[in-house]
RNA sequence: GGCGGCGUACCCAAGUGGCUAAGGGAGAGGUCUGCAAAACCUCCAUUCAGCGGUUCGAAUCCGCUCGCCGCCUCCA
């Protein structure tokens, strides 16, 4: 089998995938802020995520997953002004920063679920870890690479950088950065590069914390480095995020942990692109204006149209937003449900599937080896049913199976809600009195029992000696 | 000022040197069907923003032009 190729933002190239400990895999993922509801670009981001890490383990990985929570630190502009985006939500509503950093991360763990995003392994809240990041601002300190001022404890970037250290990910050369030019710095920074590990006087913040250094809170980056170590060790094997965390977020992420550890910190760091309402304009929280999931479950969507939709492109592609695309995605969803739903028992159960199917699962495998082709994927799986409807031959349970391994949609479920076995008693006598006027060729009461169904959520889909019946929204 | 990306049919979107430019949606016609669906079959880009160049051969490489955008500040 052709090796796991994944391209690597560190040398901006597709590369054979090659884990520290081979099967298994470690992975960090940029996680949520807490302080506003996630939108659908940060749900495309946790779509990708999921999706990698169900494709590595259809390529023979064990994956361990860790995310964090960011509840704290992050500033509406630079690490050391502005406020903190939860304790401004929390001032605005009213409430405790714990009560919203914890209504906001029920409210992502619901929209992941109705994804069918997978929890990961380990799921981290920065306020729960801060003993872990001050020890860490403690051996940058020790080492040399980090001072303390009045206002905070910095990294000092202009010592630690050397050779071409900082600038590995983003190509872009300290002295070309514009940092500075744009917004005032603290005065107690060497370097307007230099970033805030641990922010101290700050007497209106309402989370502070007693350090070596006084009392104060951590940075936004040094989270993603305590916890990423303490977790998955200090050399983790992939680190994903948004392409938007490649400059700043993830190049001080690897300069505070390097510096702390000497050993290096992520083998590949995976970026997604952005979901654009049109080309070239993102969504963004700081926008202001954002659709969200909820929006389109109200217009009538299946969560899981979105989630197919997100596999139609490439992760490394901006994708473009419409109602029009998601409801080509839904087609293709209800398409998958209707194949699964129609499946016989002997079709379903055989222990091998036809041998044409091979062909199918060799190709929807090396689309996903090939840094992720989600779209090539889903054109095999979409290719597969429909050769089986072509042929009249369709087993293909087995393969069909594998597929929804990556894909998500739980076809096997969806499977069995259609099954009569688990309709309620009522259902279940309204379909057999159909069935028998069906065969005495009653149309007329048929219809009407057709109605009655419909009533209770029950769409009839009849076929020439059968009936499925298949509860509303699928 | 610097870094980076994008422009493929009505829409979404693969393909990055070579069989007929994937796939889906929409659209058109047909088959099947008590009805309603579903499904199946057929059709739907001589062409990849434009113009040059390299090559036996380019949507794919190079140059220029046009248009759009992201990042360098919080952001998936």
């Amino acid at each position: 089998m052709k090796p796991f190729q994944i391209f690597n933002t560190l040398s901006r190239t597709v590369e054979e995938f090659r884990p520290l400990n081979p099967p298994n895999v470690t992975l960090y993922s940029c996680g949520p802020t807490v302080y506003l509801p996630q939108h659908l670009g940060n749900m495309r981001a946790f779509l990708f995520v999921d999706v990698l890490k169900r494709a590595l383990r259809l390529a023979g990985y064990r994956v361990r997953h860790a995310m964090n929570i960011t509840d704290v630190g992050h500033m509406t502009s630079d690490e050391d002004a502005g406020e903190d985006k939860v304790e401004r939500t929390a001032r605005a509503e009213g409430k405790s920063p714990r009560e919203v950093a914890d209504y906001y991360t029920e409210l992502f763990l619901h929209d992941i679920d109705l994804l069918r995003i997978e929890r990961p392994d380990v799921l981290c809240r920065a306020t729960d870890h801060i003993p872990d990041m001050i020890r860490l601002i403690q051996r940058i300190l020790d080492n040399g690479y980090a001072y303390v001022r009045p206002s905070g404890v910095y990294f000092d970037v202009e010592k630690w950088r050397g050779p071409s250290r900082m600038g590995r990910l983003s190509r872009q050369s300290l002295d070309e950065q514009m940092a500075g030019q744009r917004l005032e710095h603290s005065p107690d920074k060497k370097s307007p590069h230099d970033f805030a590990l641990w922010v101290l006087n700050q007497p209106h913040h309402l989370m502070q914390w007693d350090s070596p250094w006084g009392r104060g809170y951590p940075g936004w980056h040094i989270e993603c480095s305590a916890m990423s170590m303490k977790y998955l060790g200090a050399t983790i094997d992939i680190h994903t995020g948004g392409t938007d965390h490649i400059p700043v977020h993830h190049e001080n992420e690897i300069a505070q942990s390097e510096s702390a550890t000497g050993r290096p910190f992520v083998r590949y760091f995976v970026h997604n692109a952005f979901l654009v309402e049109k080309p070239g304009v993102k969504i963004s929280k700081s926008a202001g204006k954002f659709p969200l999931l909820s929006d389109l479950v109200s217009a009538g969507f299946h969560p899981l149209a979105f989630r197919l939709f997100c596999f139609g492109a490439k992760y490394r592609s901006e994708l473009v937003f419409s109602d029009e695309a998601i409801a080509a995605a839904q087609k293709n969803f209800e398409y998958f449900a209707q194949f699964a739903r129609t499946l016989g028992d002997s079709e379903a159960r055989a222990a091998e599937d036809s041998p044409w199917a091979r062909e199918y699962r060799e190709r929807f495998v090396e689309a996903l080896g090939n840094d992720l082709n989600t779209p090539q994927a889903l054109a095999v799986a979409l290719e597969l049913a429909a050769e089986a409807y072509r042929r009249g031959d369709r087993h293909v349970w087995n393969t069909l199976t594998e597929f929804d391994s990556v894909l998500g949609l739980d076809l096997a479920g969806l499977r069995e809600a259609a099954r009569g076995a688990e309709f309620p008693p009522e259902v279940a006598r309204l379909i057999e009195q159909r069935r028998a006027a069906r065969s005495d060729r009653n149309y007329k009461l048929a219809d009407e029992l057709r109605r009655r169904l419909e009533e209770l959520g029950y769409e009839v889909r009849d076929t020439r000696d059968s009936s499925s019946y298949v509860p509303k929204g699928v």
